[in-house]
DNA sequence: GTCCAGGTTTTTA
DNA sequence: TAAAAACATGGA
């Protein structure tokens, strides 16, 4: 954080790049002290909290064209929680809990891949996986920053290229989803105006991914806030506090309300509550 | 050594 | 069809 000629301060209504950048939705972001690092579609920023106030080290122009749509800062997520908070007492708690959480606008292709390496592993290896594939496979940018493989690149390489990534048996899964996107039979450019279901389909054609997964890239790669993956985790939630509602009974904030209520519960059993 | 990790596929009954 | 087991890897 240096030049303030280029800093982008704001003071949005919650957000915290915390809860936002470490709550399992996003998996190249590392704080290093109070500030936190990280690469999206070509351009990396450094970000940190000044009590109320939030320092982008970016200029005007970038944080217009990239950062506040990626933080996704224009969703009005105050009338959003208010909704939620107004349907349930305990989605109510999870709203003032876990509310300073945003869904990024992530991109579709490495939010896809992301989530096909989650499956069975756990976050730290997840991030692991992550950047050996952008070290081994990702080119550079202009600027020298190690950007996520193209599908093209996956789908150029053999299994035995992979593995130096240790994903195991995601591997080819990865190789699966490269060649569906590369041969166009996945379109990721089509699935973002699909129905829903139909989008959930189309995922699901790539070998590895399942319900779960497809839900994920929907939610986190194509921002369809209406998914609600359903993970050991939201399991729990459903048995425990919604024994008998179903996702789609959420309404059209369902994944927010997901993320909160995932966030809430991880929380809650963490600390024995 | 055993268990588990934001699941999915394959095998078995 | 539905329930187990297998799948790679690494940290606790």
């Amino acid at each position: 954080m240096s030049d303030t000629f280029s800093m982008k301060t704001i003071t949005p209504a919650l957000f915290d790049p915390d809860h936002t950048l470490d709550c399992g939705q996003s998996f190249r972001w590392e704080k290093s002290g109070d500030v936190w690092q990280g690469i999206a579609f070509g351009r990396r920023l450094c970000l940190q909290k000044q009590g109320e106030q939030l320092v982008f080290d970016c200029s005007q122009a970038e944080f217009d064209s990239i950062w506040r749509s990626y933080f996704d800062l224009d969703t009005e997520y105050v009338r959003i929680r208010q909704q939620l908070s107004a349907m349930d007492p305990v989605l109510e708690k999870a709203c003032a809990y876990a509310g300073g959480i945003h869904i990024l606008r992530q991109d579709p292709w490495e939010a896809l891949c992301s989530f096909i390496i989650s499956q069975n592993n756990n976050i730290p290896r997840i991030k692991g996986i992550i950047q050996r594939m952008c070290e081994t496979l990702g080119e550079r940018s202009a600027e020298g920053l190690l950007l996520f493989p193209t599908p093209q690149r996956l789908a150029s390489s053999s299994l035995e290229e992979l593995a130096p990534l240790r994903a195991g048996f995601r591997a080819k899964y990865l190789l699966s989803a490269a060649r569906l996107v590369t041969e166009g039979k996945v379109d990721l450019q089509a699935i973002s105006s699909m129905e829903i279901g139909k989008a959930r389909e189309t995922l699901m054609l790539i070998h590895g991914v399942g319900p779960k997964v497809a839900e994920c890239a929907l939610l986190y790669g194509f921002h369809r806030l209406e998914a609600f993956p359903m993970d050991v985790w939201m399991k729990r939630v459903m048995e425990r506090w919604f024994p008998d509602k179903k996702p789609e009974d959420f309404g059209a904030y369902a994944g927010i309300a997901q993320q909160y209520l995932f966030h809430y519960i991880r929380t809650f059993e963490e600390e024995n509550f």
